[in-house]
DNA sequence: TATGAATGAGCATTCATTCAT
DNA sequence: CATGAATGAATGCTCATTCAT
């Protein structure tokens, strides 16, 4: 997405081979970034604020990142690249069909429910983040991803008749919708019990997408 | 929500009777901040855009409202009147169970389809703004109204036996998730088929909330 | 130069009318900017010491120009201006050739004498101002004014036979070197004496200029 | 100039004596100092690009120099060595008089032409460069030598009769502007024909200068 | 010798708000 | 009622410099 070579500036470059200590720096201001953004959200999480949490000064920040907005991009790789890899490999492992589903949803949970702040981030991100002319950064665009894992697990259930014919897409994009505002309302409400809820959901979806029975 | 009174001595206070032109000034200055919302989301959403968009000078917008948190309040305020004027009365005209989940979620989708600025308005605002000390200003708990609306819908169903016995406020909590992901589809693809969508969530819906046929 | 509008700001456009109080308190500005850059130079001329100096706040700066740019032009301009408004009719009253000759030497000198810190800001911003890209914002091409003017004098006196056959642009920079490092040198050493340094180098150029006598 | 001694103690201070690496080092550094402020000007000129262009980290010219203002003045000290160096001897052997004159404007307009960068680097520092307090840093007091210069090879002229008499030190800052706008003429204009220009100033410093003949 | 890392001051700019007219 | 003018805080960013390794 961003292409161009700094300029001027100071710190190492982008695609540059990056020092283990440069690294840990990365990581450590990419998680104050999250928790800030967490809490205060994405307007005002600003750079002094986020150095303020990391318990260094604003310019290290500015050091070890092109700019604020590769900062922000960095957040939304981490938070994307978490959720794949923890809940992708067990829902594959379930093979296909109602299982799957359901584990996707009761991961999809779990997941949510250990990393809180990081998906409370991606959203404020997702909403609050713009190009210069206005239009928003990260978009459904982003979600496409998901949307095609999900997508190839109903298509695999419905050929193996699973799943009754329905439109895989608009399935997907339910599902996610579902999963999001499962998570809004457990963030509102700390004491709600969220697999609980994810439970129901599991149940309603399998309802809303199994094939007619007999 | 807002409890502090307005700090100066100008102006009409809040709970003021208004005159008709200063109701029409309030409404023009709301249509504008939907719109310029709606193009470029909370952050950039500066009373100086505002006010250009409304062709009125910065101060007028000041004038008329206690501060831009009063402001965004009562672009909140009208954006849910509207939707509660237009699909409330149509949906309780259906009765209650199938029929009326199913018109609830079409005209909700044209509903989104004829006001698409302000629900990017609303969804915007909620997204972003915060009260001073950062948290949410808007959230789960202005929801309540519409899970409570939906609760009431499904739990008449569930007592004529139309529905089966599922967790209602899951339920209204899924379904509403599942219009706002549509509705954020078709925003990021103009030419997507909303009413189409709206159709397959109808159906969706339908086989998970009715009862178990025999 | 500058043509897009301001596209958000909070000032009056660039080619609006403007009211009375709007031009004072940009000529103010504009003065206040003169002072700075000639004692501080280009470099350190900050908004903030500019604001200092006319004792207002940083931000009514950004309110009546555009950026810090346009602010800068306008200094330009009006420094340009005031020579040519001053200087042009003193030189044309005087027919051409010799006459006009001296009296453009003694004239500008006289101008540089009663406008020293204007003419120091202007040479600072032409040395100092920069485009994105790295390239000179001013130079050459805007002195092109003044040379054609003194090479139409120029010219004019060949043609009258008072002034021999000499490349006219040559003369026209080499003019206006002379000029410029007679006002630097005397920048340096206030007690210098100019007026006898402009009597010298009108002497110089008669010389340098006239139709060999016989 | 400079008088406050290194304030850490690392690198080799300025007087001290340095080791072969150690000086192509420097030379190397000064030479990308050269370049870029050549094509950046004064601002934009930063330790990063410079270090950059140098192919060196920035913690190296930090290690060379005790700051910047050393690495520039070292700048102007080898831009006016080899100016020196390289058009003194020159003129000097054409005895004095008109040939002498005419030698040192020839020779010095071959000069530019072969270290472009070098001298408009000079000049960018010239204009460029202040003192803590804001004054100039360099300025009339660094062309003294080149006036005293001058001014002994006119005096010598006027002595044997070659020259009229005319104030010295008037026509040293004369010609020095004369060349200098020709320089910056030249530089606007990559085209331009500099040698020509500067046999048209021959022909004219000899005619503002020679002896009113018989 | 050289480097990468860090700092903190300073920069231009944007913003919501206030206020006299 | 409406405006234009002004404010001062806050923002993202760049920079010369320092310093441990």
């Amino acid at each position: 997405m961003r292409s161009e070579n700094r300029s001027t500036g100071q710190g190492p470059g982008e695609g540059k081979r990056r020092s283990f200590i440069e690294e840990a720096r990365r990581a450590q201001i990419i998680d104050a970034a999250v928790e800030t953004i967490a809490e205060f959200g994405y307007v005002d999480a600003s750079l002094a604020r986020i150095a303020q949490r990391a318990d260094i000064s604003k310019g290290v920040i500015s050091y070890h990142f092109d700019g604020k907005d590769e900062l922000l991009e960095q957040v939304v790789v981490q938070v994307y690249g978490a959720i794949a890899e923890e809940v992708g490999p067990k829902v594959r492992a379930r093979g296909n069909g109602r299982e799957a589903l359901r584990t996707h949803i009761l991961e999809v949970a779990r997941h949510m429910q250990s990393h809180r702040a990081r998906l409370l981030a991606l959203t404020a991100i997702f909403a609050g983040a713009r190009t210069r002319d206005g239009s928003p950064r990260y978009g459904q665009a982003d979600n496409e991803p998901i949307y095609q894992g999900l997508e190839s697990m109903f298509r695999r259930g419905q050929e193996e008749g699973e799943f009754r014919d329905f439109d895989v897409r608009v399935m997907a994009v339910t599902l996610q919708g579902a999963l999001d505002s499962m998570f809004s309302y457990w963030v509102a409400r700390p004491e709600y019990d969220m697999e609980d809820h994810a439970r129901e959901l599991a149940e309603m979806f399998d309802r809303a997408t199994r094939a007619s029975s007999r």
